[in-house]
DNA sequence: GTTCGTATGTGATGTTATTACATTAGTCAA
DNA sequence: TTGACTAATGTAATAACATCACATACGAAC
């Protein structure tokens, strides 16, 4: 899976409307936006979230309950590392980074522990440059 | 505020609920641990959970919407640095440590990029030595 | 004792996510 | 073409997590 032609409808759909929001949405917001295309519940925009999910074209904000299309989107996996998202409190916007210092130092904790990590979050919260300055 | 004696009612009561299960749990299980304390709905513990995080004596799992007593009750807000969190998603194990490098890290993006942090979050979801052998 | 801030009690409501079940559509093989 | 299988979808109900609004009680300062 690596274009949007390959998505489903509703799939599509979902991800056309994250990325245009250039910004986290929630589920429920998504579904608002979307129910002139037909949807009517949850599990559709949950169904197509947990694919896109899968397919590494989007994420998911733990701290926010939001979910936010990923910027790089040549490199879904970020196949070298873990992403590390920085969100803005005041204007919502979220910058994506990935730091091999901290992956490898995260790494190491596991390793060194006996524990396999399946997914790790890494979630800055805080005031963009941007709204600290206005 | 050091000390457990200097905690409102509802406060320990929350605070020991969460000491005596040694794991994550979420604020309606508490919430059902402590109906024969009195307790018939959510905001009290929700409450009592935001002013102990507020001491630092808890932590908030963002990733599991669960609440974990502080595993290191001398140094309440690990002063120098960000907590990471590993959790073990077969025996609900939580395992808590900080890192220099990582904080130092994440503290040059922010710096970096004009970012003011507030709070930051890193939870490791896997498998736990433990729960991978057996 | 009045005032004020903090804590508490309670019901209703808001928000996020899942379960259960029915239906539709596409693929592949006999 | 039919049948069997798999993936996607539609829908209603419910579960799980969190907050709002308002009333009451308690304790310290004056």
């Amino acid at each position: 899976m690596t274009a949007t032609q390959e998505l489903t409808k509703n799939q599509s759909l979902v991800f056309d409307a994250l990325t245009r929001a250039e910004g986290p949405l929630s589920a429920y917001t998504i579904l608002d936006q979307l129910r002139n295309n037909g949807f009517r519940a949850p599990l559709q925009v949950y169904r197509a979230l947990d694919k896109l999910l899968d397919y590494g074209m989007i994420h998911r904000l733990e701290s926010i309950n939001a979910f936010v299309a990923c910027s790089h989107p040549h490199d879904h996996g970020h196949s070298h590392g873990m992403i590390a998202f920085a969100i803005c409190e005041k204007c919502g916007q979220v910058s994506e980074f990935s730091d091999d210092v901290i992956t490898a130092r995260v790494r190491e904790w596991t390793n060194g522990n006996g524990f396999k990590p399946s997914k790790t979050t890494i979630e800055i919260r805080g005031v963009c440059a941007n709204c600290g300055t206005a």
